[in-house]
Formats: C-alpha cells, structure tokens, sequence
DNA sequence: GTCGGCGATACCCCCCGGGTATGGATCCGG
DNA sequence: CCGGATCCATACCCGGGGGGTATCGCCGAC
C-alpha cells in the first residue's frame, strides 16, 4: 500500500464526496476514483459504498481511516525528523520540546538548566500550545518530546516517565470567604453563587455544553477568577504564577496531577535519552520533599492509571502551604541534582 | 514519501550494500540507487555516505532506518487490519488476542468465557508466542489486543490497563532444601551451588552472557528446575503449572509482577473496548477469590516488600487443584492457536 | 420529465519505475 | 605496478500507470 493511495483514501473518507476529495488532493475526480477502485482491488475489500448520490464507509474502510492516519502520522513524522536530524548537524534546533503554555515553568526551567549543563547536549526548543496540541505534534515528528499532565492529557502511544504528581488547588479571587478555609472539597467549588468552574476544549477542540465561561490556556483563566467571574483548580505548582488579586487553597478530593515527560517509543537519539535521564534525576531529588512518586526500577512505560488514585493525597498540606517558597529551593538545589543515572531509560 | 521508498532505503540501510539490497528486494541495482537518490534529493538530505568501497548511515540516516520501519510497521499494521476487518464481517476471526505461552492461563480462561458472555462479543482468536514477540504482533496489526507482563514486557507505544499484580515465587526441585522454608529472599537464591538463574532472551533475541541455561519459554525453565539443573523465578500463577517434581517458595523481595492488557493507541473498534471492559472488570471480580492482587491504582511496587497477603496466598493449593478443569475450558474456549497463522495474514 | 450532481468509464499523454549495458572508482592479488 | 574484481553511478530504453479531459450512466429533486 502505497501513501499516495492511503492519502487518496483517507482524504475521500474525511470529504465522503470524491469530487471535493480531489479538489482537496488537487488532481481530478477520475484519478482519484481510479485509485480508490485500484486499492480496494488490492486488499481485496470493499472500504466505501457508492450510490452515485452518496458515499459512505464500510466497515473496513472505518478501520483504514483510523489506521491509515496513524500510518500516515507515521510517515510524515519520519520525514519531518529525517529533515531535522539533517539540519541539526550544523544547524540549532537539535531538540524541540513541546508543553502547555500553562504548565509549571518551575520544573520545565529546572530541566532545561539541568540538561543544558549535562555532557553532549544540544540545543533545545521549546514550542508552548495549548492542551491536546501536544500530542498531535510529537506524532507528527514536529517535536521530540513533550511535558504531558495526566489525567489531562492522553499518554496514548509513547514513553512516559513520571516526574511529579502534586494535588490541585482552588484559585479563587482574593478576599473570596472561601480563601479563609484551611482546605476544600471538591463538593465546595461546585454551584458557587457566580463562580462557575471553567470548561476546556476537549480534544477535538470543541467545548463541552454547560455553564461557566470557555478558556483556552492559563492565562485567560486566571484573567477571568480575578475579574470574579470563575473560580477554578489548577494544579498546586501555579501558585507560582498568581498575583495579589487571587488567592489559593488546597483541595482535598481533587484529582492529583501528575507530570510525565513523554517521547515517541523509537527512542530516537542519544539526546532524548540524556534528557528524559536528566528529567527523572530531577524527580528523584525531589521526592524528599513532596508527594512525588518516582519511578521504580522497571522502565514503566505507557501506563495510564485511571484517576482513582488520589484518595490520599491528603498529606500534602505542608507542600502546598510553602509551595511558593519550595519551588525557589528547588530551582536552586536542582542543580547539583546526582547524575544517578536511570541507565537505559531509552531501551 | 512513499512507502516504497521507504522499504528500499530501510533495505538498503540494513543491508549496507545495494547488491544484496537490491537482491533482498528483487529488483535491479540501479533502480535501487535512483530511488534513494531521488529520496535523498527530495529530502534535501543525504542518507549514505557512499565511497563505492563501503556504505554507512549518516545521521539522518540513521533516524529514517529507526523512524522509516515503524512507519512502514504502522502502514502494514493498517494494510492487515482492513483485510482482517473485510473478512470479519462473514467469517469468524473477530478480534486475535496474543499472549505469552507462559502465561497464567486461568486469567485467560476468565477474560475469554465472561467475554464471551457479554453481549455484542466477536470471536476471540488466540495467539500464544513467546516473550518479546507480542510487542511485534501487535504493531504489525497480526494482533488486536495482548496480555503483557511488566516489568518483563515493555508496554512501549501502546494503551494498557492493569488487570492484576502478583509477586514472584522461586521454583526449586522438590525437596531442595530451601523447600522447607516458607518465605525467601533474593539473596537466597543468587548463587546456589548448581542451581544458577537462567538466562533469557533480551528483546532482539539474544542472550545476556553469565552463567545459567538459556531458555526460550516457560516449559523448558521448568524442565530444567525439574531436572535439577537451574532454579527460577516466577510469577506466582505458575504454580498452577508446576507438578509432582517442582516446589515453590514465595519470594518476598523479588520485583512484583503486573498483568496488563495492551492494545494500539486507535482504540479500535468497539470489539477491542468491550474486551478491554471485560478484562478490567473481571479483575474487580475475582479479587476476593485468589492470590490475585487486582489493579487498584498500582501503588510504587518494588519499594515495599511485596505484600504478605501474596505470601500467605501461596500456600494455597486451591490453584493447582483447580488447574485441571480450567485448563479444559481454556481448550474449548480457543478456537484457534497458532503461532502465526492468523487468517488473512496470508498476504 | 427534465435537469443537475456525482461517480464511473474511455481515451490520451508522459512521467517514472524497472530493466540492461556500461562507466568510474577502489581494493586486492600477483 | 598492473589487471581483475567489486561496487555504486550513469546512460539509455521500455512499459505501466498516474494524471488529465470528455463523456456516460445513474438517481434524486423540482
């Protein structure tokens, strides 16, 4: 099965019109159904049903859209990588690294001081985009490696290592009578008389129905709790980034976010492997002080735990009391975090 | 980038000289060296350093070879799964589920009789292979879902859910004096004067070097203790394999063993979600029963001794005794095992 | 019934994938 | 130091197929 035929296919498939299809492919209409027709031939299947008024799929053709484009995703990324790897021999760009423009800059500084000073590294970018982007751009070979949140985002198909977990915190506007509690349940943020939680674009990029006003990063969320028109739960590490007009407390019950760096399982380069090595030592000096769970010897790759795990995340009370104080220490020791290797981590 | 590119420069790369490349492929050398010219011009990059004495990668190169075969692993696996889709709508293999031989089958048995129960469900083809390969099976689109054991397996790449964690038993001749103790420790089994661990294949099929007997799957490990000749560590289910000759001891400290079920990151098909469900839900179920310690939130294995419960649990000679009669259901509930004949594979 | 939209078919061109023959470079044996 | 062997590249030719335009057959809409 040639590309040029999966590209045809998944494009008549996404259009089920032939003739938008080729407009979109820019050749003909007649090329394009000849291929089809060709393809079928070959695997012997039949993928659309054609009534001369419509088209639709088979049910082998549903699964050679959704595999097609993974292949395809596939390919492109080779290409795209094959080109970087290219350039980078003299060029800058040796690693791209991709995470939400609303994630903690405290570790992501850390890892980048900490991989920067390491033996043989290479230069490396950073692209921040919104959630669910990232994703898309490590499949599609525009990044190397990614700074992923579980349960927010999928870690569907690559490598993970665990870096941190910490609790969830409400944002609130300061002087809000709930800033006065000590710590709140999840059952305390929801039907706040004019402070509805936030809703996110799902990963198609749409918004789920329901009250409260539409965000799209971190910025505009925090924006809108100190204008009082939302209140909201982010995870304990942005503390760092609110200001006087809004205030913080610690949710029990909330979900407990963890952060992974995640990377293709081909485990390209050696420079993957330093920095995935370098970002799990910076974990493991961590764990001294907060509820960060390292890694145990095994690799553990693509685990995905449902969120059931956070119902004693109640000892974290002290960590987030001095959450704004811990991340400078961290910042400072980080960088005489051992170099105690997690050897293999790339295997 | 077609996929036929791609397939001759992998060959080409592998085989580091376009004669045999070319002969691999059955095609003329000079069609061999346009193509990856053209590839190369196309992607702006140079893949070979050729000096008509010798061929080696560059280091573009050398990310195509990596990145180039798990795309065309993923243009394959799609190519196999439509043909699989095609014919699943009159004929019967439904979904193929791979395994290791060695693996505990009652869990098996389980899934496959309360999949088989719920409604909606397809047949269930299974393929029992050994360690290492399922992995490919499963990229190569051969398989739709596998049972995979951490930390022994890498779940690189794919989406898991834990189904259940055991610890680790030693396997000893009968009446090995370690046999008289009820609980061990690693330490008690490194070095046994004629008794050495055996050695097993890493994931490209070759043996670490070291002392002890190669092995390739579970009947020859036992073979093997049976006859005197190594000791071995095991997942606890096995004791359910082991007879008259074979004695087991709980080994408190060894790494603790997680059954996870894996399929592609494309969530296909409802078929794939309803096994999955099935799968998770029957670990729910059948806590209570057995020395199964079912997936809650897998809470940091390894650290702590693996829990006592499982120590105690082994003593049990419910498992063995039940051996017999699930081993039948198993036989009437595969329908097929084979080792790589799956239907439709044939192309 | 007629018209318009849509996929399939017919026919043509030429690019490109593939073949054979040969050239140029390098290594090796004598 | 030279001839042969080896190996990749080049030159040239052929055929299939990918792409184009023109048109048909079908069917739903008005």
């Amino acid at each position: 099965m040639e590309t040029r035929e999966l590209r045809y296919f998944v494009a008549v498939a996404e259009e089920l019109h032939f003739g938008r299809a080729a407009q979109r492919l820019g050749i003909a209409q007649p090329p394009l159904s000849r291929a089809i027709q060709r393809l079928e031939r070959r695997l012997g299947a039949a993928l659309l049903d054609r009534t001369s008024r419509s088209v639709t799929l088979t049910e082998a053709g549903s699964v050679l859209l959704v595999e097609g484009r993974a292949a395809l995703d596939a390919v492109d990324a080779a290409e795209r990588r094959t080109r970087r790897a290219a350039l980078a021999t003299p060029g800058r760009p040796g690693l791209v690294l991709v995470t939400k423009a609303s994630a903690s800059s405290a570790l992501l500084a850390d890892l980048l001081d900490a991989y920067a000073a390491a033996p043989g590294a290479v230069p490396v970018d950073v692209i921040l985009c919104g959630p669910a982007e990232q994703a898309r751009l490590l499949r599609e070979g525009r990044a190397d490696v990614a700074l992923l949140h579980r349960p927010f985002d999928s870690t569907a198909g690559f490598h993970t290592e665990v870096l941190s977990t910490e609790g969830q915190v409400a944002v609130l506007p300061a002087g809000h009578p709930l800033t006065r509690r000590a710590q709140l349940r999840m059952a305390d943020l929801t039907g706040l008389p004019g402070l509805p939680l936030p809703r996110w674009p799902g990963p198609d990029g749409s918004y789920p129905p329901g009250p409260g006003p539409q965000v799209r990063d971190h910025a505009q969320l925090l924006q809108l709790v100190a204008l009082g028109r939302a209140c909201a739960l982010s995870p304990e590490s942005c503390r760092a980034q609110l200001h006087g007009d809004l205030a913080a407390v610690p949710v029990l019950d909330a979900p407990t976010v963890t952060t992974v760096i995640a990377w293709p399982p081909h485990s390209r380069s050696r420079a993957v492997a330093d920095l995935v090595r370098t970002a799990t030592g910076l974990g493991a000096r961590s764990d001294a002080s907060g509820p960060v769970v390292v890694g145990v010897a095994q690799p553990a790759a693509g685990l995905r735990p449902p969120t059931t795990e956070c119902a004693t995340a109640g000892g974290s009370a002290a960590g987030t009391e001095e959450a704004g104080t811990e991340g400078a220490a961290q910042a400072s020791s980080i960088r005489r975090a051992s170099h105690d290797g997690v050897p293999g981590a790339a295997a």
